[in-house]
DNA sequence: GCCAACGTTGGC
DNA sequence: GCCAACGTTGGC
């Protein structure tokens, strides 16, 4: 039984969720973090709900709901010198990193603060708050109806 | 911008 | 393969 749902992180100073709403879909490279990695090879599926995570800002939190446009595949950045995510030990036969495509679905009209979601019983023991350095974690499937409500996300 | 937490690296 | 040093993350 997989995850209902992940949240994914990034910093909204250099991609947001209004990012992604003018873009309407990206390519979630970069992840240079094993634990990270393994779900997005492993657990992400096509399909599967995403929330939208700013951290690093003044309000860090759920922003917005996005969803998975593609599974699983090598992550181009690595095998690009000129990019600062460039790992030249990605061997391109055997790739060590990588992507997703997500696509935009909602933004919050304000974010879900990070104290809020802490301070909830059900969304307390996210691994996010455990492991704090994941980009990419699972929401198992209690606390995904929990951020769901939160939210207001129909899905 | 401070600092605690923690994943990664590299010397031994 | 241990573990100290280092670098990065991310909330405050």
């Amino acid at each position: 039984m997989g995850a209902a749902g992940w949240i994914f992180k990034s910093e909204p100073d250099t991609y947001g969720i209004q990012d992604l709403k003018r873009e309407k879909r990206v390519r979630w490279d970069g992840v240079r973090n094993y634990t990270a990695r393994n779900f997005l090879r492993d657990g992400v599926k096509l399909g599967d709900p995403v929330a939208f995570w700013h951290s690093s800002t003044k309000v860090a939190g759920v922003a917005g709901l996005a969803k998975v446009v593609k599974a699983a595949y090598p992550d181009p950045t690595a095998f690009d010198p000129k990019h600062a995510a460039y790992d030249p030990k990605s061997d391109p036969a055997a790739p060590r990193w990588i992507s997703v495509d997500v696509a935009f679905v909602s933004a919050l009209p304000q974010v879900i603060p990070v104290a809020q979601i802490r301070a909830d019983p059900v969304l307390s023991g996210l691994l996010l708050f455990r492991l704090n350095r994941l980009s990419v974690s699972p929401v198992e499937a209690a606390a995904w109806a929990r951020l769901r409500k939160l939210a207001g996300w129909k899905a």
